[in-house]
DNA sequence: CGCCCGACGTTACAACATATCATTTAACAT
DNA sequence: ATGTTAAATGATATGTTGTAACGTCGGGCG
């Protein structure tokens, strides 16, 4: 893999795990092995894992079965606070290239090769709360993620 | 339930299935007893339908089980022309109360009742299809939902 | 009549998610 | 060090959502 192509501001690799170590341990969280591994495993993917490939690999890495419900614990625990996001259109995860950061993501699928990529556009999903908050509805949490086919599949 | 409200031009009940019908053999599609069953089923709901929820209730209906799996037929069938709409983050359906008029539809899903709400943005969606094009993406479908509490519940 | 095709039925299974309770581990006061 | 408590994880079971594969039935058409 390489090494670096530091862009804006957004983590890779073991300086991610770090961000996000760092994360949740601010949120009053700790920082166990068996999170360190599902968050290692979950930052390999470039695609929405599911808990289940998760456990697979966790399983392998660790030489011992961890079941689902673990997984879906702790990816939980991520969602809340940050460091993954759950892709609903996929049943799945990515994790979060900036954890402790906040935005309202977008991620666009493809649904040719399930690659994700994620774009922030805060005025664009601003937009969105406001209409929800304009029918009536309040603590709204956005879902915009746009299936279609990436310019690799093209 | 109040029992007008006519708004623009949304249908209602028997007038609903009636456009339905007419959207789906306008595209050459069959109207069969089946899929008038599940869609009358479906529109009986104010909150989105699994298909599980539809195959007991068309089941009861019609006196003989009907499985998962027709239902899924149908309920592809219908998203497919518009009669119908998935919602993602609730692994759901929810009847289309304009057929055959198409929208990037956006949903507003309330976490404490279940109910649904929809709307139409078509600046919203359209800046969404935009910024998914502007990243590559060709083909796409935008999924714009909001998870939050609604008026009712608040 | 014989053929094809679309719709639906049947069965089986895969994939995703949660409930419940037991066990282990960490934190901390005694 | 040891007991007490709460958090984290393990184990098992089950519930929910979604597909695959193939069989049957009935209508249209040569």
């Amino acid at each position: 893999m390489a090494t670096h192509a530091h862009h804006h501001h957004e983590h890779q690799g073991h300086d991610l795990a770090d961000a996000a170590k760092s994360a949740l341990t601010a949120a009053g969280e700790q920082w166990t092995d068996m999170r360190a591994d599902i968050f290692a495993v979950l930052a390999t993917f470039d695609k929405p894992a599911s808990a289940y490939d998760i456990a697979d690999l966790v399983s392998q890495k660790r030489g011992k079965r961890v079941a689902p419900n673990s997984v879906y614990r702790i990816l939980d625990l991520f969602v809340s606070n940050n460091l993954a996001s759950r892709v609903e259109s996929a049943n799945a995860y990515l994790a979060n290239a900036h954890p402790g950061c906040l935005h309202d993501c977008i991620f666009l699928i493809c649904d040719s090769c399930g690659s994700a990529t994620h774009i922030d556009d805060d005025s664009l999903t601003g937009n969105v709360r406001k209409a929800a908050e304009a029918a009536g509805f309040s603590a709204v949490r956005p879902v915009v993620e746009v299936r279609g086919t990436c310019a690799d599949c093209d």
